[in-house]
DNA sequence: CCCAATTTGTTCGTATGTATA
DNA sequence: TTATACATACGAACAAATTGG
């Protein structure tokens, strides 16, 4: 009879003063953070994690708890508890928050206006902890709601995260931006911060979107973070607003059933 | 020996299908509502809360814990569960989302600029789920940050929610505006939704805030709802954008230790 | 269509730790 | 110090959802 397999988690370091669920959970994000848990892996049932972790299954459940709160993990009650993915419903429901002034929410369509290397302005640095100048990639989209041109996106990526990018490569994603992070790049955007402010619609965003130069305009500058609020994309949205707004909800539901 | 008083709780009615612990937080949200529990008021400890309800202290727990989560009670270890009310602080944390470009996050001080009578526009009857020309409140306010006049708060209030306001009693509330409802006409706020455009600055904006017609703006539209998503004000929020910003971080931290 | 195996969801009860007054 | 309250951790049993035979 062959030795068990060795497990392949990592060891809990349980400093006293801190629970032990906590423990549990840094140990996960770290697997999951080192490729040994990558996006989509299903992991062991609750009873062999907390044997394997030699906790009692309920402080399991807390630790899993917290990251499913969190959008890290995701689990479904007769099937398992996975590491969560980038799919267009998560980017729809988690990261894009305009929708028609009637409610109607959809998906857009994401048209690539120029895709170059060049270097981080002084924002993007500021907003990425990197210094201006740095050599980044550079590129610009429109985004079409039922047909019509509402948003000018400008994103910023340092090209040190990102390496071995190209214009094709991104043009041809099957899926979504943030996925193809995931998995060209093992980058997982886990949350976003966004800075909304009114300005009057630049040469460049008029040209893009044709509207007319000094339209008043909502500009939502976003910084994308993942793990360790490790920021990892800057992006700069010029939205088209009165057919559409930027909606926000305050203060959620109950952490829901799936 | 007396009997035991009465227990004040609702009974548990325990729909097959539904969990215990749902019932048991239905339960609880009956009592805050009807007064059984006002705002601030200590709920039992948790033995005896789950005593009375009769289920075991976990699935107290369970309910207890949700109903943190959507703020409507507040659990200090040590001391207590707490029904939450709103002080400046919640005000600051959860539903004012102004800053300064920096980062630098404070409360505003508020400026009555007019307060009358009149009727509901059609924006803010479909927001409340009322109809237009219905009576109501109209306040409009000034919100001064670092001395600076940041944001023109216009506010519709249907009067049939608020029978008795005066501008005396508005102006002299000794907290915020929220607390007011609380305390003067039972309503607490639990959440809001908040829809943003940009918008050239109106004469009567550009008055109140002194800056020049047709400059960009950001406008917010903000309904606040009660219990059952109950909508009990209507507000729109016109915001000098360049120094100070609307900010919003998408996907919440950790469930955490208060 | 039903049944059995698997997995998470819910509920129970108890004991101990930590923060507060 | 003592008492009280919530926080954490343990373990067990059954319910509900899912999947595959």
């Amino acid at each position: 009879m062959p030795p068990p397999a060795a497990l392949p988690w990592p060891p809990l370091h349980h400093e006293p003063g801190l629970p032990l669920y906590r423990a549990v959970k840094r140990a996960l994000l770290t697997a999951i953070e080192d490729g040994r848990l990558p996006p989509g892996a299903t992991l062991p049932n609750e009873a062999a994690l907390s044997a394997a972790f030699g906790v009692a299954i309920g402080t399991l459940r807390q630790a899993v708890g917290e990251l499913v709160a969190e959008h890290v993990l995701l689990r479904r009650q007769g099937r398992g508890t996975f590491v969560a993915t980038h799919s267009p419903e998560r980017f729809l429901f988690q990261f894009f928050h305009i929708e028609r002034a009637d409610g109607h929410h959809e998906a857009p369509v994401v048209e690539l206006v120029a895709f170059n290397r060049g270097r981080l302005d002084e924002d993007a640095a500021e907003a990425l902890q990197a210094r201006p100048g740095d050599t980044a990639w550079l590129i610009e989209n429109r985004l079409l709601l039922q047909g019509r041109a509402v948003v000018h996106d400008s994103l910023q990526l340092p090209q040190s995260l990102m390496r071995g990018l190209t214009e094709r490569r991104f043009r041809e994603r099957p899926g979504t931006i943030y996925r193809l992070y995931q998995e060209a790049f093992g980058i997982t955007v886990l949350r976003a911060q966004e800075r909304v402010r009114a300005v009057a619609a630049s040469a460049e965003t008029a040209r893009v979107l044709g509207v007319a130069t000094g339209t008043p305009m909502l500009q939502v500058r976003r910084t994308a973070l993942s793990f360790a609020d490790k920021p990892v994309e800057y992006r700069v949205s010029t939205v088209l607003t009165g057919v559409h707004e930027y909606v926000q909800t305050l203060q959620r539901t109950a952490p829901g059933r799936s």
